[in-house]
DNA sequence: TTCCAGGGGTAGA
DNA sequence: TCTACCCATGGA
């Protein structure tokens, strides 16, 4: 089946998918060749499906769906991934109204791919966290080979597992077929909270839980800390925190000529103010960036 | 063998 | 609040 969807004004499927490395991360696949990306998703009713995302032009957006699901469910599934209901405005007339960061809006710059789940983010978040990027892949794809669900025409391909299918094991037989080392009980303990439900993460993606709350919340999770919260809550609309990571700390102590504390590079950004995690993201000297390390 | 990678948890100050 | 130390894993 396929559906049609009407992207926001200036919304870019190329831009928002480069935006980090999620692309590189199963079940997600980014076709550089036909401009698609392709994903492996487990509907509510079960059945697992290919999906593959176009634009065909600047006010269309096109997802091909290998069986018939529920519309409106891929369609929210969509719209969640690829930010649509996320407004951008405001911050493209911040951007534009400062010379170093006009860029910003010029290129479409502003949203990123995520999960349709914050649980599949969050433990994206934590397989990244002090390990290399081609570790990172290895852990998720892991993931997905060992728990989640095959698709029927292609079964060496698979869903992000649900919560319960990790639950379903013994942490003995996690840990040895996920082997994320000490990332292991993180994942295992959210696994296990989700599916117990002692634990309503999807909740949290509400509209109306302020950004201090939400943080707060996050870093209760297991294995998140300021780095990965900040990640979330960008994936999650909320703007105004930076996710200080290895390369911030680069590309800040570069520009000061030393070496800086995370602190510092939070400092640096302040001038932002509630954009200053967006700004980060997208800063121009951030081409080089981990996100296109990856490719 | 040693180091370290898109950090986080913990103890102690 | 800040610092030091440890943490599994696997590639360089």
């Amino acid at each position: 089946m396929e559906i049609e969807i009407q992207p926001p004004a200036g919304f870019s499927l190329y831009e928002t998918v480069h935006a980090h490395g999620w692309r590189h991360l199963h079940p997600f696949a980014w076709s550089e060749e036909h401009g698609t990306l392709d994903r492996i998703e487990c509907f509510s009713g079960g059945q697992v499906v290919g999906m593959s995302i176009e634009q065909p032009s600047e006010h269309a957006l096109r997802a091909s769906i290998s069986e018939r699901v529920q519309e409106e469910e891929a369609i929210a599934s969509v719209r969640a991934m690829l930010q649509l209901d996320i407004a951008l405005d405001d911050f493209h007339a911040f951007c534009t109204g400062r010379a170093e960061l006009a860029r910003i809006p010029e290129q479409k710059h502003g949203r990123m791919l995520r999960s349709p789940t914050l649980w599949e983010d969050t433990v994206k978040v934590i397989a990244t966290s002090n390990t290399t990027w081609a570790q990172t892949r290895s852990m998720v794809a892991r993931l997905c080979e060992h728990f989640g669900s095959p698709l029927v025409s292609d079964p060496m391909r698979h869903a992000f597992p649900a919560p319960r299918q990790i639950a379903a094991v013994s942490f003995e037989e996690f840990g040895a077929k996920a082997r994320m080392g000490y990332r292991n009980d993180y994942v295992y303990k959210l696994a296990t909270s989700i599916a117990e439900g002692g634990l309503d993460l999807e909740s949290w993606k509400s509209d109306v839980i302020p950004s201090d709350v939400l943080r707060k919340r996050l870093l209760s999770l297991p294995g998140i800390g300021p780095y990965g919260a900040a990640c979330l809550l960008l994936y999650s609309g909320h703007a105004g925190h930076v996710n200080v990571d290895s390369w911030a700390r680069t590309l800040v102590s570069r520009e000061m000529g030393r070496p800086v504390t995370d602190k510092e590079v939070q400092s640096f950004f302040e001038q932002y103010g509630e954009w200053r995690g967006l700004v980060y993201t997208f800063y121009p000297w951030r081409q080089e960036s981990a996100g296109d390390t990856a490719s």
